[in-house]
DNA sequence: TAACAGGGACGTA
DNA sequence: TACGTCCCTGTT
């Protein structure tokens, strides 16, 4: 295992952030996720989380995955001291990190979240995951499932999701592995695309628009100056920053304040009292 | 029981 | 730019 005192970080903040489906909260301070072919067991003790790996797949894998070399704080440094809400959002939402996912599995899993919550799009995830996904065992001897290869959905009918609950977002997840899989959608080429580049290669993809573009640049590609506007933002936007958000101010970091934010109206407004 | 909205995007006008 | 539609599910 590996044990860390780590600022800005927090694992029940990043769970909830909702960048990370496949991240789990098992007890109040034991969380689980499952990544690439990774499975790994991690818990918070106070401002320490230990990482039950060894140190080989800790630095070969872990430590970039949730971005520790990352200054966050002096992210949280540049918010405008008169912008009260901002660092309100960013104090109670500042343990969270853009983690560094995989391309292919964020691609499919924004997909999935479109006119869909959290908790449903969890499930749909893991059934896709149980059903084409490969079946692994942890190092207790615990089976878990990685997640579906693009050439394990791309032979499949349009349709043929539907039975992991996907609804219509099917026929966009069969499509993009086809994409994909045949060779017009190359992944490695779009992860060495700049902000710009990328998010207009994902744009052509069917069932991709803006929203979930910036979702994948952010969370994938770990563009920090991708700013995805969903209703809870743009509901946000309107009520605290009627002229605009102040962007240039922001520039490279805009996604990281838009997590605090996200955040913060997500889970924050309800513990807060509704106060803001 | 029924109606509705929930981290959108597409097709049509 | 605007609006109906797509499918599922928890909530009211």
């Amino acid at each position: 295992m590996v044990k860390l005192v780590l600022e800005n970080f927090d694992l029940a903040q990043i769970c909830g952030s909702g960048q990370c489906f496949r991240m789990k909260e098992r007890t109040e301070s034991l969380y689980s996720v499952i990544a690439g072919r990774h499975y790994l067991e991690l818990e918070q003790q106070g401002n320490e989380c230990v990482f039950y790996c060894d140190d080989a797949e800790f630095h070969g894998f872990w430590k970039e995955y949730f971005d520790l070399e990352g200054d966050y704080a002096s992210y949280i440094g540049k918010i405008a001291p008169n912008d009260i809400y901002l660092n309100n959002a960013a104090e109670f939402g500042g343990g969270i990190r853009i983690l560094r996912q995989d391309l292919w599995e964020m691609i499919v899993s924004f997909l999935i979240s479109q006119q869909n919550h959290i908790a449903r799009i969890r499930r749909c995830i893991e059934n896709i995951c149980v059903s084409y996904g490969e079946r692994l065992v942890n190092a207790r001897g615990e089976v878990f499932y990685a997640f579906p290869e693009p050439q394990s959905l791309a032979g499949l009918k349009e349709d043929a999701l539907m039975e992991c609950n996907l609804g219509y977002r099917s026929k966009y997840v069969v499509r993009a592995a086809k994409c994909v899989a045949g060779g017009a959608f190359d992944l490695e080429e779009v992860a060495r695309m700049s902000y710009g580049e990328a998010r207009e290669k994902l744009l052509t993809l069917f069932g991709v628009g803006e929203k979930v573009a910036d979702c994948i640049c952010l969370f994938a590609l770990h563009k920090l100056e991708a700013f995805p506007v969903d209703t809870h933002i743009r509901q946000a936007m309107q009520i605290h920053y009627k002229r605009g958000f102040p962007r240039r101010r922001y520039q490279g970091i805009e996604g990281v304040l838009q997590q605090y934010i996200f955040y913060y109206e997500l889970a924050g407004t309800r513990s807060a009292g509704g106060r803001k």
